[in-house]
DNA sequence: CGAAGCTTTGATAGTGGTCAAGCCATGTGG
DNA sequence: CCACATGGCTTGACCACTATCAAAGCTTCG
């Protein structure tokens, strides 16, 4: 596989333009290549010494349980996202992540991961910008839950998603395949799925997004955009931004 | 001032034990202090080159607003918290930082906090821990936000908010100091300042809490962290996790 | 073919928002 | 020293958004 058609290398492309040497070193901090299959949690609240992945195909959530069995999920992770780095340097793991399809990852040593660093810091800059932006989006998110009513959550929440999967070259701007569920959705944007589902009818209705049979497809961006209060800088990502 | 006074030199301390050495590289990080007026924005959405700084009094908040004018506040800073460090590392800042109170900060500079990084290894494992811990408190937040009802949120705001504050010795499990506004807890909550309000009075009425005249009183630990579903470890930090 | 999971829709109810008004404390100026 | 303005707190009335409960249709899969 061409190593800069792999999610990784293209989305940290989109930060800083790689050379061929950059790339190569990309490659060998990959190490095993581990598969997953969907529903069944690759981490769990309190484990500790778990590794680090970087996710080839699939997609998984992180979440956290209440007592109550409520659920809120915190991310998505797709291709080309890092999973569980800032666990494995600091603390066990405070939530649970689950695997919402089959998934492909490539296990992390720490220590390949600092040697990479130290020998091409600018793919420290790379993943520590990478990590900062996925850091915004919890952030994004959160404002999302306690500002936003349930249409403009979710149309903020499909633009994004949308913006994240066009820069790994998994979507266009007028749409993606999703393989979430109106449960999943529900989880993560703090709301049931019976009003999820009204909500994507209206969103429908309006003849903003469509939802259907895993296809998510945008008729009209800019009525979403408007709709969502959503940073179109998110989506304007032509070049790597540090050359 | 006794450094292993200072409010960040206690939170770090919290983390890893520190040598004289390394409390003495502390001192040496911190830069010139500088003074803030209440709310008066420190640092506003998209500005650049702003300066990292470490809180040595007053507390402040990070917000960030929509198109519709409502405020989403992200989170609290208190003594002893870091300021801006992601941002002024890897970007401009995506939100702004208001001084809820009359503020003292030591700016931080970048140099000085790689050059301390590299001579006491240790400080760097205790900043980034406190990093880390920030970052849980966030996603924490989200979930509260998300799967919590408006009462189980309060209550788990003001327990975590107590942790904090005890964990820099501003503050005891009984009971703190607390100069926020039924205003500003509603912006964090996700909530209006008129249900806040009666929320407050709920739990005061059931015994759990009470919060008036700026000091929160803890009256029943026990209740208020089974209605929160809180996590208990975080109150328990008799001694340093790592020695 | 039956089971299981996801989607869809209706009916009903509750949590929390909005609007409005009054109260209290503080601070400022006359 | 009083009058007034300001900002925060408190309460009531009303209503909207979203949850919950229930049931039915659709797919997928063994």
């Amino acid at each position: 596989m061409d190593a800069l058609h792999s999610p990784f290398a293209r989305k940290l492309g989109a930060f800083v333009a790689l050379s061929e040497k950059e790339v190569s070193a990309l490659d060998r901090m990959h190490g095993r290549r581990k598969v997953f299959p969907a529903g069944k949690d690759m981490v769990h609240q309190g484990q500790t010494d778990q590794a680090a992945y970087i996710l080839a195909s699939g997609w998984v959530c992180s979440y956290k349980i209440l007592a109550d069995g409520a659920r809120q999920i915190v991310d998505f992770q797709i291709p080309g996202d890092f999973l569980g780095l800032r666990s494995v340097l600091f603390r066990t793991s405070d939530h649970n992540i689950e695997p919402v399809t089959k998934v492909e990852a490539s296990e992390v040593l720490v220590s390949d991961l600092l040697e990479t660093f130290s020998e091409t810091p600018r793919l420290a800059t790379a993943v520590l910008w990478a990590a900062s932006r996925d850091e915004a989006m919890v952030v994004e998110h959160l404002v999302s839950i306690g500002r936003r009513d349930a249409k403009e959550r979710t149309a903020h929440f499909l633009l994004e998603l949308g913006a994240r999967l066009k820069l790994v070259g998994l979507g266009a701007t007028s749409g993606y395949a999703c393989p979430l569920s109106q449960y999943l959705l529900a989880d993560a944007l703090g709301l049931s799925a019976v009003h999820i589902n009204r909500v994507l009818r209206e969103l429908r209705e309006h003849g903003l997004v469509t939802f259907q049979h895993g296809q998510v497809e945008i008729h009209d961006l800019d009525g979403l955009v408007e709709l969502a209060d959503f940073d179109k800088t998110y989506l304007d990502h032509d070049g790597p931004l540090l050359k």
